[in-house]
DNA sequence: TTGTCGGCCGATCGCCGACAA
DNA sequence: TTGTCGGCGATCGGCCGACAA
């Protein structure tokens, strides 16, 4: 079972990109994922690292994190570095911490509370679906429960008729993904047609993965190109 | 630019898969490709080994391979075991050697010259043909070289209009392959058509790629299953 | 001898509203 | 409100010989 994410992001900068993909991938960790804060302190525990790797991959681990037999149990380390990952096969989301041991000394010297890392704050405008077999069959599109696509979508013209739009998102891998979004249907729904199935396919995604969508209402009315 | 290859090879004995799947691996990794007796003594380079490692792989190649600053240039091994193996999605052939480093003692106690390896031996009845647009498009299916197909694969009955007959093949991974073999056409040519299609998006081929075909004439009559 | 193409037919894709849960 | 389905048109896959390199 995985999670596939798309989200409604402006590339205007660097800066704001980055900052957009880190909503994002808070977005996916979930709301029990925190990071440490880059400078605080943190205990490194080789051995519990090197079970949950092994678990993880179901390989062995000797080859990426050798052993060495001097180690000891826990090390107290400073964090230097925090950048957030996305797997590029299955979008799993993980962080790589950059981490430098510090001596007895250095741990005496200037002792610090260590930081319990700020709470992953999830955003409000965003809409988390698991898909049904309807969903990922490649009959039809997707599905769009109706309360998350008006919270989550740019309005529709419903001056048109029916009302329609494209959608551009970006992945998490700054992958952009296009969807054709209709208000259509008796009763009325809203649905993703064209552009979904590639997406189901792409990512790989079955019955009973969940799917992801965030929205910044700022600045993103121009990535919505309006289908006449 | 890759090559796949098959076999059409019994599954009547473990002894006989694995040297029939050793005949194709040397098949696939060329003439060129020998590899040492086990036993043999056999001089190991660690920073080669390093370098190739990272040049194939395009990969720090730090986490695989830990840099021991203490260890010497070359190293004077005697060889354990020999595996052949292939990449589970590239098809690309390579070798696992056991090694144990001799002490210096150990290499004057018994010495024996190196062996150079028995050279590979390929396999006579074997085609290989690199792969052209309409090989690989979906259009169609794959044109077998005429004298290719005579040789390699088994008679063809022609009191049948068209002569046709299904070829059931395995790779190195040992998975099973059908095609449809027939020989139609103005002027009148080998094609394998149903089946082909499938080997190709499975093995991701695209014109320039190579297959290569071996055939073992003893006890392959039941696995080529004529279509009446 | 064999690489590419047009023709053709069947399978699949994917958009639509109907309908019911 | 939304999951699944039948209907259907469009597209694609894939088998055929024609033809020429």
């Amino acid at each position: 079972m995985r999670l596939s994410s798309a989200s409604f992001i402006p590339q205007t900068q660097e800066g704001e990109k980055r900052v957009l993909n880190s909503e994002l991938w808070h977005a996916c960790a979930g709301p029990l994922v925190s990071l440490p804060a880059v400078g605080s302190r943190v205990v490194y525990f080789p051995q519990g690292h090197s079970e949950q790797v092994a678990a993880s991959t179901n390989k062995e681990v000797d080859a990426r994190i050798p052993n060495y037999p001097s180690l000891p149990p826990q090390l107290v380390c400073q964090l230097h570095n925090v950048t957030m990952h996305a797997d590029v096969e299955t979008d799993e989301v993980y962080a790589q911490l950059t981490l430098q041991p510090l001596s007895p000394q250095e741990q005496k010297d200037a002792y610090l509370p260590a930081d319990l890392g700020t709470p992953s704050k999830q955003p409000t405008i965003y809409f988390c679906k698991t898909l049904t077999a309807s969903d990922t069959s490649t009959h039809g599109g997707f599905s769009v429960p109706r309360r998350a696509a008006e919270k989550v979508f740019p309005p529709l013209d419903f001056s048109q008729q029916p009302p329609v739009q494209e959608l551009i998102a970006r992945d998490l891998h700054d992958n952009e993904w296009k969807f054709r979004h209709i208000f259509r249907g008796q009763p009325k729904r809203h649905l993703l047609t064209t552009g979904w199935s590639v997406f189901v396919s792409a990512k790989r995604l079955v019955a009973g993965d969940s799917v992801l969508f965030i929205w910044y209402a700022v600045g993103c009315s121009t990535l919505f190109i309006p289908v006449v």
